[in-house]
DNA sequence: ATAAAATGCTACAAAAAGGTAGTAATTATG
DNA sequence: CATAATTACTACCTTTTTGTAGCATTTTAT
């Protein structure tokens, strides 16, 4: 498993939200829209919220916003809040973590691979997705 | 989460055996060796045994062997064998899986990095990494 | 033969991840 | 003010993953 489908949810909701243009999402819209859990989805958007990368407003009208321009937020910061930092760290051959002064015998080839998908996701902003996702419907 | 423990104590136990020159691994020592949880350990053994990368010859001065040579085994293979084939082939938005006549925005983007990294995968196997790891000890 | 050293197998326990339910708090609107 | 729409919180359930225990079976050494 490359992701926890925790992770995917978030990704799925951040880039549903990005490419659309209403000023409000509420839990509920998410969930028929995505078909993730309810309430499942509840706890994940008040995570995203104490996150800082959405903001809520309870009572009527109320639903989540973005928290910050979508430009200030790209994949690698998302995948690393919700997985752990340390996540994307790991040591092919099982050892705790890649350790700096005494890599295994995998560390280069791996962490060459790995350090160039990580560059992917730092690269991409959801600004970036909702440009792309814009273009191709039009 | 990249890879889960199962499988990253999968690789670990076949890149421990495959830089060594013993010709029988028992259990025991890989437990010992390695600090993986010997009940647990016993039973991945077996896994792989079926699977088909080692071979186990039971009773007194038994243990594990290779069933295949070294460069016949890549780290993709083994990946794939623990974690399923589609666990390298989830789409980076949550949908189920990457469709390839009706690819979500991330997918150009995100299957090129995903490829890159499977191809070192796929380009890597035990003999490499045995050859590797004797020149950097001798 | 018998004991020792192995793997094979099955059942269960604990922890983590994913999912469900319901209540309390907050806010806009009629 | 009352009501409806909405998030926040807490507790619990289910499934998956990881870990433990023990007995059965096989093989070799003595
Ligand atoms: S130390 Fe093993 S991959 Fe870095
Ligand atoms: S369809 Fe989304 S990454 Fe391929």
């Amino acid at each position: 498993m490359i992701l926890g489908k925790t992770t995917e949810y978030a990704l799925s909701v951040l880039a549903y939200m990005a490419t659309r243009s209403q000023d409000m999402y509420p839990a509920e819209l998410l969930h028929r829209e995505l078909k993730i859990p309810r309430h499942y989805l509840r706890r994940l958007l008040t995570d995203l919220s104490k996150k800082g990368f959405i903001a809520s407003s309870r009572g009527r009208n109320g639903g989540f916003v973005f928290a910050r321009e979508l430009s200030m937020i790209n994949f690698a910061q998302v995948i690393d809040a919700m997985e752990g930092e340390e996540a994307m760290n790991i040591c092919l051959l099982g050892f705790t973590a890649c350790i700096v002064d005494k890599p295994c015998a995998m560390h280069d080839l791996w962490s060459d691979a790995r350090s160039k998908m990580a560059e992917t996701l730092k690269n991409t902003s959801l600004a970036d997705l909702r440009e792309k996702y814009l273009n191709d419907k039009g």
